[in-house]
Formats: C-alpha cells, sequence, structure tokens
DNA sequence: AAAAGCCTCATACTTTAGTACCAAAAACGG
DNA sequence: CCGTTTTTGGTACTAAAGTATGAGGCTTTT
C-alpha cells in the first residue's frame, strides 16, 4: 500500500512536470486504481463453498435387538406376557422351559400361546417364530 | 460506463472551479475505481466453486439370505434331502405340509427330521429353527 | 360399582411332533 | 461288483403342542 502510494506520488509529480493534459493523467489514475480493486476483489475474495451430501450406503451387520419393529409389534396388539412367551418360542424353548424361565405352570404358557397364535393368526409355534423374524419383532 | 464517465467529468470539473488540492482529487478517483474494480471484479468473474463432498453414510440391512453361511451349512454335513426338509421347517410348515411340498410321505419327513435333528445336536423343530437362523443357513 | 382386559392355573381332549426300530430301493464311490 | 450312504416309508409308541372351557384374582376403565 505505501508502496503504491510512492508510485502515485511519483505519476502526479512527473505529469504534472510534463505539463501533460489532466484527462490523460486522471485515466491513468483511473485504470490504475480499477485494476488495483479487481487485484484486491481476487485476493479479499473468499471462495464461493458449496456442499454436496452425497448419500453412501453402508451395510450393517443388523445387530440383535437394532431394528426391533416397534410398529408390527403394535399392530398385533400382544399383551406383555404374549410377548414375553413369544421371545422364548423365538430362542427354540419349550413350553415347559418357558414356564421354567418365567416362573409359571405349563397351562399358564399354553393358554398364552394359544391366544398369542389367535392374535398373530398362525396355527403353530413354528409359524408364529417364522413371522415374528420376518417382521422383525424377536431378534 | 458512459454515466460513469459523466460522473468523472463532473467531479473533475467541479473539483477544479473549487481550486480543491489536487490530493484530495486524486484520491477521491482513486478511492471511486477501486471500488469499481472490486464491484467490476465481483460482477464479472465466474464465481470460484469448491465442492466438498461429505459422506453420509446410511446403514442398510443386510438382506436375509445375501450371507447363506455355507461353512457352516458344511460343518453340519446334512445331506440335500435333509437341508430341504430344514428349509421347509423355517418357513413355518409342518410335518404334513412339508409331506406335501415334497411329495414324501410324513414318514420320511419324520425320520429326516430326527435326522436332522440329531446332526444339528438339537431337540427338537424350533430349535433347530432357531439355530438354523442363527448360522445363517436358512433365510 | 360394573365391565373389560389381563394373568394365572386347571382339566380334558385332539393333534402334532418326535423317537425307536425296521426295511427296501436307489445312488454313489472305490 | 460290493459296501456305504441316502432316500423312502412303515409301525408303534411317547412326548409335546395345541384347543376348549372354566374359574379366580387383579388392574384399569367407564
Amino acid at each position: 500500500m505505501a508502496l503504491l502510494l510512492l508510485l502515485l506520488k511519483w505519476l502526479q509529480w512527473k505529469f504534472l512536470i510534463t505539463d501533460q493534459a489532466e484527462e490523460v493523467y486522471t485515466g491513468f489514475i483511473a485504470l490504475f486504481f480499477t485494476v488495483l480493486g479487481i487485484w484486491l476483489a481476487f485476493r479479499l475474495r473468499s471462495p464461493e463453498v458449496r456442499t454436496v451430501i452425497v448419500e453412501k450406503e453402508i451395510p450393517v451387520p443388523l445387530t440383535a435387538d437394532a431394528g426391533i419393529n416397534e410398529t408390527e409389534l403394535q399392530k398385533l396388539n400382544l399383551s406383555s406376557r404374549e410377548y414375553e412367551v413369544l421371545q422364548c418360542m423365538s430362542r427354540g424353548l419349550s413350553n415347559a422351559e418357558i414356564a421354567a424361565e418365567l416362573f409359571l405352570s405349563v397351562s399358564t404358557i399354553k393358554t398364552h400361546a394359544s391366544n398369542l397364535f389367535v392374535k398373530m393368526d398362525v396355527k403353530s409355534r413354528t409359524q408364529a417364530i417364522e413371522k415374528s423374524k420376518r417382521l422383525r419383532i424377536t431378534p
């Protein structure tokens, strides 16, 4: 900047000495500072940043309970006990094993199972397991 | 541009008339054309675009049969018929339904099922289903 | 308070699943 | 060709699953 001012002074002095036409002098000044402005603009202007978001699909191993389908689960309208029994079934447990795990009698498990099948619109525990896994309401 | 030149002429005339100091006049000219240069640069220059690509990860659940575990399947050493029966079981079919689908008698299905359970080291079809899905040898 | 829904358990019964054992035809490898 | 495995199917039996029905206790809603 200081250098530029010196140059300006020199140009001014030179033109006065040589007694050139003032229009020419002004033209040079205008041209010079126009170029200076353009240069400044190029230097100072921050580049426009355009952010492009690229969606990248990454396969995920589908962890056990990551994607429990709450929506489908609610549609079935299972009671909490019925859902517990269904979860045990999906683990491959027999009625006796489920009864032992939940501290219930086999009769109770059978009752829950029957009600469960009606609500799920299936006719056997294997169909219930298949459907529950297909709808992702059990791991 | 023509308008600007007229303005310049007017400024020049005014300053001459009022007999201002030439440095002030030159300063105004310089400032004006610097601004003009900056404005021109901003108007005419094609915007420099720096594209930033941001990868957005979208979890995609692995499809069921994408990763049929051939290794685990071979370990079990199932015969082709036994594997067919296992696949039908995993679909929730009963022995009678499997027999109908494979054009076999229920006795044959039971035989295959029993041999299957021994090879898979399970004690019921529900356990077989659970294990086959856990090892990803059925969809 | 009455009704509804859920949880529990029981009995009695039918159906299905599963085991054990046997046996014959077919397929397959050495 | 012979031995092995697979596939098929049978009978007889046991175990488990599933259905139907009832009933008492509990909580929530109306």
